[in-house]
DNA sequence: CCCATGACTGTTATATAGTAACGTGGTCCG
DNA sequence: CGGACCACGTTACTATATAACAGTCATGGG
């Protein structure tokens, strides 16, 4: 099947500018509609994680935040990416501590994210079967599912070509 | 389907000093077959972590093996979860930053583990439905899914009731 | 217009989590 | 004994995250 045309991992091999300029202006309109105040930190914050398709790193935002221009401390990036997070325009990886821009449609969701142990590389996806059995199973141990993002380590197809 | 009754979830509400009791032995045993050395603070460690079946957090760990006599620092504490961790004795729930001892066989495994947010409390099943569906979504994107512990948030059947 | 209000950000300090680097003291083996 | 190795102690440090409080700024009601 195809699996590097699924577009589920995007390595530097594509029009990258094509997916942040489409995530902010999605943002954008989503906060819009809202009521949301994506404000221009908010925004730069957003536009730093949607570099690539990699985690990044609170720390990492923080200093290039920094480096132009004005300097801001800790609290100022976290307070972004909490609202990014509750907004569901990002997620976060509890694996990395790191956060990566979410390219489906904003708001709360489910989603598993496949995390490339080689490039770091991530892909996300909402796969309705991973759904069901998480429930099924939890239903089983009389366990209550929550919403929420479920992290999946492995090797994408590029690294485990890279052998 | 007699949910609570199936000895996921272990409340305060059972003998469990027979779960330490029987976690310490199997590690005995399973220590001394493979040569590997459960040594005194080792031991020590992996008892604090199964003080309950909630996770526990390094430095809570810390400060128990401080109260009684001894004084260690961090990389003590750390040193003897990597060892619990490498020996599968113990798992590391990445989204509380804490530990949680292994109930099942240890050794690599593949496990879930259901974390409740109500009450924290932790139950580890390895079901191959879910471990197949992960290969199965993986293969789909050319990503080869990694052994590993996935964790499902959620609230346990008593937390639930809780209202 | 002016102020009250609430949301956002700045600032400082601190809490929490984890690691690097190097020294010490056993234990095993020859 | 003399090395080799492993576990552990110790110090210092890096990395991640939050608390608390003070300024700023838009916005709408009087
Ligand atoms: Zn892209
Ligand atoms: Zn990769
Ligand atoms: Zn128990
Ligand atoms: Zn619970």
């Amino acid at each position: 099947m195809n699996t590097e045309s699924d577009a589920t991992f995007r390595h530097r091999d594509h029009d990258h500018s094509a997916c942040v300029s489409e995530a902010l202006e999605d943002a954008d309109r989503y906060c819009a509609q809202r009521g949301l105040r994506l404000t221009r930190i908010r925004r730069r914050v957003l536009e730093i994680i949607w570099q690539g398709h990699e985690p990044v790193k609170a720390y990492d935002i923080l200093d290039q935040l920094n480096q132009s221009g004005r300097r801001s401390a800790p609290p100022t990036v976290y307070r972004a990416l909490d609202f990014l997070l509750e907004a569901g325009l990002v997620h976060r990886i509890d694996s990395l501590n790191a956060f990566v821009g979410c390219p489906l449609a904003p708001g709360e969701h489910s989603a598993q994210l496949l995390v490339c142990s080689g490039c770091e590389t991530v892909a996300e996806i909402d796969d309705p079967a991973i759904r069901g059995i998480l429930d099924q199973i939890g239903a089983r141990h009389g366990f209550a599912v929550e919403p929420q993002t479920v992290e999946i380590k492995g090797l994408c197809e590029r690294c485990r070509g890279d052998s």
